[in-house]
DNA sequence: AATTATTTTTAGGTTTGTCTAAATTATTTT
DNA sequence: AAAATAATTTAGACAAACCTAAAAATAATT
């Protein structure tokens, strides 16, 4: 049996490996899981021992088989809970993050698999990000971030790299959901900012932090 | 804060108190919980602290208002999701406890009252108990065990008492579904069993370990 | 290369929830 | 009412998950 927590680490783990490609270091699980550094040495040997990390101490830690298999299933439960919060129960794409937390942790292959059925077996979740199926396999799509498209550009919104209510909130405002077609138009050298015109015609001028976690794919 | 195990807990005297139609007891509470006496008698202290519950020394134990609030919705939640996995994702009545036992514990208000409306706002579960409304009202309805019923009576099932998949499959078994109709033939006074005959005219003995477990409402 | 700074681990302690065994209180039987 | 039985609580321990503070190892700087 793993316990909620260990599962948090595995998540955890694998996020940071997969972000920096390579071993997730003590301080950025402890950053990421908000504890301390003491703490997440502690778990570490823990799961080392049940065999759900390669763990040299000092050297960081990556996940093992079983350890991927696990937060594999994990990143495609939450992911499908967020399907069903948004498309089924009608919540905002910033409001759902707490709750699939909770629900990723709800044990029984038989629920998830329904889960995926009853949502049609979505490929991607509310936030673009792609939901692995029962195997593990994951869809991979062709996407890039608006910062480094050039002008001319024509595409539509396939999913942002920023995760925080903040920032969904704010593409909300500005009517940039998932899907929204768009043209860059012009990138200003001095601040990076892009104008860009949307499907509907509408122009907006765009800032950097802005441009730099959103993903386009062309049309 | 609240945790799973001190939910567990109100929850279990909640069902209890009400079965019994006193205050639990230590070990009846330890026996539904699958645990020990100590281990019982512990948290009712800390449950007893936090004003969850009124305790006194070796005289059994009652919810507090807030306690009662507390299990209500928690029951609540519990019943909504089984409504969610028997209506929405094809599970038989037989299958959705365990993870319901899980789901119920998932927090946020927002989540059960949008679930709540998904779902048409039902006032029965998949077994006939009846949901709690966001305010913690009941809805009450006239039902009676089959055993304590007269030949020539005419009505349909509205619930079970016991619960367990044994009893849940051997219904489906027999096709007697939450909602089928029957009338009451005759009884054997020898071992209680009884004769019905169902709304398509096919005619079953049901022994009293059924009848004693079957609720129904006169048509 | 030696020193300084950073990162990581260890040591020791807390809380939650559990247990067994022993002591205490309540209930039932004689 | 006393004795026996049952129920409950206390005492003492343990594991999981966390903490702070100190020690050790690694990385960066001079």
């Amino acid at each position: 049996m793993i316990s909620q927590t260990e599962e948090n680490y595995l998540k955890s783990i694998f996020k940071i490996s997969e972000k920096e490609g390579k071993a997730a270091s003590t301080n950025a699980i402890a950053s990421d899981l908000q504890t301390t550094a003491a703490s997440v040495s502690d778990m570490l040997k823990r799961l080392a021992e049940k065999e759900l990390i390669v763990y040299e101490k000092y050297r960081g830690v990556e996940l093992s088989e079983s350890g991927q298999q696990i937060a594999t299933q994990l990143i495609r439960k939450h992911r499908l809970w967020e399907v069903f919060l948004v498309e089924k129960l009608g919540f905002n794409w910033d409001e759902v993050h707490d709750f699939a937390e909770q629900l990723e942790h709800v044990q029984g292959n038989s629920l998830v698999n329904r889960l995926d059925s009853f949502l049609g077996n979505p490929r991607f979740d509310p936030h673009g990000d792609p939901i692995p199926d029962a195997n593990g396999q994951w869809t991979f799509r062709k996407q890039s971030l608006l910062s480094k498209l050039q002008p001319g550009f024509k595409g539509h919104i396939t999913g942002v790299e920023n995760h925080s209510s903040d920032f969904l909130q704010y593409l909300n405002q500005q009517g940039l959901l998932l899907g929204k077609g768009l043209e860059l138009l012009e990138r200003y050298p001095y601040d990076q900012s892009v104008r860009v015109r949307l499907e509907d015609g509408r122009e907006l001028t765009l800032s950097d932090k802005v441009t730099q976690n959103l993903y386009l794919k062309e049309a």
